[in-house]
DNA sequence: CCGGTTCATTGATTCATCTCAATTTCCTGA
DNA sequence: TCAGGAAATTGAGATGAATCAATGAACCGG
């Protein structure tokens, strides 16, 4: 069910880049990011399989994709726009599990009902699929859920590393870090990898990285009164100094 | 070829020396943990497969089997004892990721090198797969691959909720959820549920829950002076007050 | 082009946790 | 039973990030 939210506190920034507009998704022949999505893994000849049950929808940023608790009835797909997984505590604190881009997945929940929210961040296109439907698809065609086992394995390797960044890291190394992840995030999906666009705003960052939107904004400006980064615009992020934010994200600092 | 004790089958959570001398489990039909393993998905029939390519090894507390780096060759399964996952940054700082207990599964790699360390907590027993010999396993038996993708799924899942605790929650919340998931944990595979055998000292809950020994040390005290928690012996934990710790590990921390 | 709203930055202060430093307790081997 | 060492606890003080508060910048609708 995709809900929009009224009263929403902390949302998308619809930043500039006409990122979400790619279109013509309705066809999976045709799909740009098919190879970068779990569809990828399916010859192209068995396509229509895929298609048969799946369904896309336009959504506008803040708009949500997953509410944490609902029975998980479907697995989802961005394949335009960028969206945020996060989980909430009884309170309001807020951890940003991750940010997807077209090509990735979302939805797979392991006791009946999903364990996370899922909000677009930018006016977005999603492709969704009931599980059921889906687990017919598996069984003619295995190397669709191997595909699967190796995204979820790798996402399992990425929460671990983003453990280490929040039970371990100092605020500078973990917005180095991440700087430096979601260059490398746009360079495998053909963005820019240098002049980082970020779709997201500081409160999400600081949710990301457990920190306050204060400490986030700070980090950045000692980041760049360091040289290490540059600002041309708030979502616009230059890496200046790759080494000096390599050195810092794995906590081999330089003392300064 | 060492044969079962069936006399011992309740007795393995009894205290932390005895659990690692469950033997016997170089015949995988009288495993007694298969049920909780992911070899379980598999039809006994069939489990001669898995033992053809499986091998038993018993090693020490502080043994590694797993070091970070090294190339992914095989997977592993805890067979008895306990074993921690951990990550390191270059100047020492730790996370650990998980601990392992029988039936647990660790040392699936996406690029082909592990990505994290495992060591043994206590004298353990591990079976260890070769992931090339496993692959054909896999082809023959697609249950076994679902129930990787189940297990593997959980795990993300799991890894989420630790990046909330990580991210978003005090010293006091992340030492009441780490209680009650061992507790829980525990009763899941048929140890005492209650009083909490912890068979990690205070540096590897520290390094889980990313706080030092001294932190882990002082909410062990404020806990019990609360009356959430006793502490008969420093490993033991009985969870008195359990509304409490649940209270707190949800981040709905009652006035006090 | 203006006024209001949201988002981001910056400053001042507080606080939870860390660090450094003693004890104390537990465990092991002689 | 005791001695020595490791692990855990406790205390005192330092500190990185949070909080509280104010200002500045960007954006949008009219």
């Amino acid at each position: 069910m995709i809900t929009t939210n009224p009263d929403r506190k902390r949302t998308a920034a619809e930043n500039g880049s006409g990122r979400a507009k790619m279109l013509g998704m309705k066809d999976c022949r045709r799909c740009e990011i098919r190879h970068l999505a779990f569809c990828g893994a399916l010859d192209a000849q068995y396509l229509d399989e895929i298609q048969a049950i799946m369904q896309t929808r336009q959504i506008p940023a803040g708009a949500h994709v997953i509410n944490e608790g609902d029975a998980a009835v479907s697995v989802f797909n961005v394949a335009a726009g960028s969206v945020k997984l996060y989980k909430l505590l009884s309170d309001g604190r807020c951890q940003i599990t991750g940010f997807l881009l077209p090509g990735d997945f979302c939805g797979i929940a392991t006791d009946g009902t999903y364990a996370y929210s899922a909000e677009a961040l930018e006016p977005s296109e999603i492709c969704s699929m009931p599980r059921s439907k889906l687990d017919a698809v598996f069984a003619r065609h295995p190397e669709l859920e191997r595909r699967l086992l190796a995204i979820v394995s790798h996402e399992l390797s990425v929460a671990q590393d983003q453990m280490l960044l929040l039970g371990r890291k100092t605020a500078a190394e973990r917005l180095a870090a991440f700087l430096l992840r979601q260059s490398a995030r746009n360079e495998r999906i053909g963005w820019p990898a240098n002049p980082v666009q970020l779709p997201m705003s500081r409160a999400d960052i600081a949710d990301f990285l457990g920190l306050t939107i204060e400490t986030v904004s700070r980090t950045f400006t000692k980041l760049r009164d360091e040289g290490a980064i540059r600002l041309p615009t708030k979502t616009m992020i230059e890496l200046a100094d790759r080494e000096r934010l390599e050195a810092l994200a794995e906590g081999g600092a330089v003392e300064r």
